[in-house]
DNA sequence: CAGCAATCTGGAAACGTTACCAGAATCGAT
DNA sequence: ATCGATTCTGGTAACGTTTCCAGATTGCTG
């Protein structure tokens, strides 16, 4: 009997159709990924990792931009409650942006926050270890005399990569008997462009930074072009934090305080599919490499 | 009457549900992007561009990475029809790999094809001129008198990029007086790896080109590994196709064919909702720059 | 105020599944 | 052969909408 029925189906292409299913079942087999923006190399690596480590189990992801924007961001969790997604890959705009966090709660779904603490959630977590890869890039800085100045050209402040790279920097600093100077550090919009007017401020002072400290990639990006601007006998060191394509044939004393994006993305997804198995959330910690070079 | 409904809905908190209004009305709002891979820096803009555009029309972007593989790409598509997506951005792997293509065609989708060309599949499309844009980077390489060898590093032969930059290159050469010589062209596999194993090769002859041109993002990345190792005074000039970022800052003597991306994922956008608003499908091509630039 | 058109309102069916249940059919054991 | 236990089978309800229709109500005109 039940091969027939199942003779039959093949016969007439019959396909069982995922949005009555959804709706019988109440799980739509899809993820979204909230990010700030996807065309940033991070995030696009993220979401292949995740793409690429929950096709199997047959989740789909829907990404989402914010840019930078947090009623941007809930929004969309708003439009994604009503598509009754199963799970959210998070990367929040700003932690304490109580609309966001509401909107998720209420939403019902699971959540893995990517690079994010909120008390308020319960969620599980990818995090990563900046407070060591920022350390290990400090003392390379103390040990090449240049870590008296450091200036740092960084986005928001509501977000951990952010104060963890501070701390790091701070205790690196303070370990090596040094002061970190908050007079040289620039909090920008996460824009390229605001990255470089920063560099540029900082590169103008009378007593400019020894190094210079970009978090994140656009960070990076503005921070370089700004940098490309300096003649090589009295351009700072740099550190960039997070990994770009070329950021290695880039001329530069720089080093890179490095991360596995696509892991990120895979780790999420494996726990966002095990809490979807029913099984607690987890907080992992990945590691961070800094990676000298001096050109 | 109305006012006392909605006014209960608001107290209530009613929020209609998504996928029981997919199942009635057949549309689920959901548009799939289907690419080789989603981290290229390409493809991250494309989808952003795509997603920006879509938003406000309600629309949610699925992505989904193919790897380079036909078979992945037409499962992917089987999955996607039972999700009942509405409709296709695709950067197909194949042109010609009829696996898909049927898929594509079974789904009754509609479809938004980038930079590919298919006579069997009803749909629109949004192409870059490759063509003059390469012309143009010819014109300059043969104004320098780098023309005589040009090396061709780049990703497949079964898509239309490769096929008009090819073109273009034949074209300008032979307004020179010139002949491509085909023993310099390497097809990789769209990797970095190749593309460095390539263009190494091609520097180890006898009589290595005076240009290497690479086709894609990451034949671009693998050309410029190569060629860093590359003493300076018996570096070819370089021509990538597409920009990554960072390539500005990269000391070689390079000229780059660039198009925008964000601007193709949005365009693509806006001709899949004209579609979806029972126009017909049309046929945008987009220009692409030549940016010349010696070190 | 009757008569007709126009609007309102509530109910039923359908979209394509899955879960559940009752009754039928099968099986093994006494 | 009979009884209880097990598996099979077919049918029905439910998921949350939207569409459609019939009947009720309202408004307007002569």
């Amino acid at each position: 009997m039940r091969a027939r029925v199942i003779e039959a189906a093949e016969r007439l292409g019959y396909e069982p159709d995922f949005v009555a299913q959804s709706l019988r079942s109440g799980s739509t087999m899809t993820v979204a990924l909230l990010a700030r923006d996807i065309s940033n190399p991070l995030f696009a690596e993220i979401a292949r990792g995740a793409e690429s480590a929950s096709r199997d189990a047959g989740y789909s992801i829907i990404v989402v931009n914010s840019d930078g924007s947090a009623e941007i961001e809930a929004d969309h969790v708003r439009k994604l409650r009503r598509r009754r997604v199963d799970g959210y890959l998070a990367s929040l705009v700003d932690e304490t942006a109580t609309a966001t966090l509401t909107e998720l709660e209420r939403s019902g779904a699971l959540i893995v926050l990517l690079d994010r603490e909120s008390p308020q959630l319960q969620a599980a977590a990818v995090l990563s270890d900046h407070y060591h890869g920022m350390r290990a890039a400090v003392d390379h800085l103390v040990a090449l005399g240049v870590a008296d100045r450091v200036g740092l050209v960084t986005g928001g402040l509501q977000t951990r990569p952010t104060k963890e790279r501070i701390r790091g920097l701070r205790d690196g600093m303070a370990a090596a008997g040094l002061e970190m100077d908050t007079r040289l550090t620039y909090i920008d919009d996460w824009s390229e462009a605001g990255a470089v007017a920063a560099t540029e401020r900082l590169l103008a002072l009378d007593n400019p930074p020894t190094t210079i400290v970009a978090g994140g990639t656009q960070s990076t990006l503005g921070a370089i072009r700004a940098l490309a601007d300096v003649s090589p006998d009295q351009r700072p060191a740099f550190i960039a934090c997070d990994d770009v394509p070329l950021l290695d044939q880039v001329p530069l004393p720089l080093g890179v305080v490095s991360r596995d994006a696509t892991l990120i993305g895979q780790t999420a997804a494996e726990l966002l599919l095990e809490m979807l198995q029913g099984e607690p959330p987890r907080v992992v910690t990945l590691q961070t490499t800094f990676r000298p070079r001096t050109v």
